[in-house]
DNA sequence: ACAATAAATGAGAATAAGTCTCATTTATTT
DNA sequence: AAATAAATGAGACTTATTCTCATTTATTGT
């Protein structure tokens, strides 16, 4: 059972944007998908429902009000996901056969100890550290259908 | 003094690559610049001495021989960073503000509870992890002169 | 050192991701 | 329900990257 804070229009309203088809549509298919996509599968989800330059608006108005994280697979495409208020803070593991990318949580222990190094860092290079990211690649072996 | 494995030539034969102009030229540009750069601004650095197909030609070349590192920018800006064999393994650190992006270096401590972690990762999702990354966002605070 | 062969280059055309424009539609406010 | 403001669709535009192909440059065998 969907949770209430992952309705579209909840999730809309509650960052005061307008609630309109399209943000409805995107936002549901970034549920109904539940991990990291790719903007080109997303388009190609979309494709007859949102246009182009709509869905492109989109993602930009979802990153301002901070309920999309964006980056780049390692052969460069985009990749979005939402960014759920039920999420803890985590990282992501790239196949580079398949391309999928898995949410991974790593050790309370390992991101304490990550913040201490950060901080050594923010001291020595007079920096201020605002986020951080830990990606890994490498190869989703036989669980995975769409590798060979 | 530069390094002997530091010349373009050397660095292209040891590879067993054919040494021309545009590859010295690239690798030059790369090695003098010493940090990582923007395909961008490496382009304009090379503006009237390598063409454009060229400059991307050769990139690809230098990746091919695992010489060259290529990640994205926080902007999504593709960045570029030639992989020594005297440097060590390292993280990048980007400034938001400038798109500075810097080089650092965490503790081997840090790294090999990282690579516990992976270990970890890799049983649990019966991925096998060939690499990883760390990346940090922030502010060059007072030390940088293109930050306003 | 020199042909012959293979590989790399330059210039610009082609492609594709992302942005922009503007007339129309849809939300929101009163 | 009308007035106002915001968002959308369609396609033109921009820009990063790739591709094509005729020419140039490197490498190899003699």
């Amino acid at each position: 059972m969907k949770n209430m804070t992952q309705e579209p229009r909840n999730i809309l309203s509650q960052h005061k944007v307008s609630i309109t088809n399209p943000r409805i549509i995107v936002l549901d298919t970034l549920l109904d998908f539940g991990n990291p996509i790719t903007v080109e599968e997303l388009q190609s989800k979309l494709k007859g429902k949102v246009a182009k330059s709509t869905l492109y608006r989109v993602l930009n108005d979802l990153k301002k009000i901070n309920i999309l994280n964006e980056f780049t697979s390692p052969d460069n495409a985009v990749v979005v996901e939402l960014i759920l208020e039920e999420d803890s803070h985590h990282h992501h593991l790239f196949c580079s056969d398949c391309g999928e990318v898995i949410d991974v949580e790593l050790s309370d222990e390992f991101e304490m100890m990550l913040v201490k190094e950060m901080e050594k860092v923010q001291k020595e290079l007079h920096f201020e550290i605002k986020d951080h990211r830990v990606e890994m690649f490498g190869l989703c072996t036989d669980e995975c259908s769409n590798c060979e």
